[in-house]
DNA sequence: GCCAACGTTGGC
DNA sequence: GCCAACGTTGGC
């Protein structure tokens, strides 16, 4: 099991939107860094869905419901897409401010390639984030 | 709206 | 293969 982060921005693609699809592909990904990251998700692999430029924070945890496929909004190059399923909205949303602060997180990549819109997380920073958004 | 970080492109 | 220029992302 590997324990991953997407950041999307909710003006464009909220958290609520994304749950009221069940089950939606995450297309768009045009960042080599990145795809590697989609083409290394498993199914049954934990998501976290991060807002970014407006709440910055974590809202929501996902899993992956189907492994990567070829982008089918891709006009060129061989760029991949997964299937991402909303598991629950966090009981409370954990935001970057907080992460900045907790000593665990400090090397979170989130916060190390802030620019990677598909980031690995590691299982002790994934149970410390559902710590700290009281799911535990 | 600005700027830092970083990826990509293109000239050499 | 290097590096300057440029574009994009995302936090502030």
């Amino acid at each position: 099991m590997n324990y991953w982060l997407v950041k999307s921005e909710p003006d464009t693609y909220s958290w609520d939107f994304f749950e009221s699809k069940k089950e939606d592909m995450w297309d768009g990904v045009r960042n080599y860094q990145a795809r590697n990251n989609l083409m290394a998700m498993k199914k049954g692999d934990q998501v976290f869905f991060y807002h970014s430029n407006i709440g910055l924070e974590i809202v929501g945890l996902a899993e992956v419901a189907k492994e990567h496929y070829p982008d089918p909004t891709a006009k060129e190059g061989n760029w991949v897409v997964v299937n991402l399923k909303p598991i629950k909205k966090l009981n409370k949303s954990v935001s970057l401010k907080t992460i900045k602060t907790e000593y665990k997180l400090q090397d979170i990549a989130l916060l190390k390639q802030s620019r990677l819109s598909v980031v690995p997380i590691k299982p002790d920073e994934y149970e410390h984030i559902l710590f700290l958004a009281n799911e535990n």
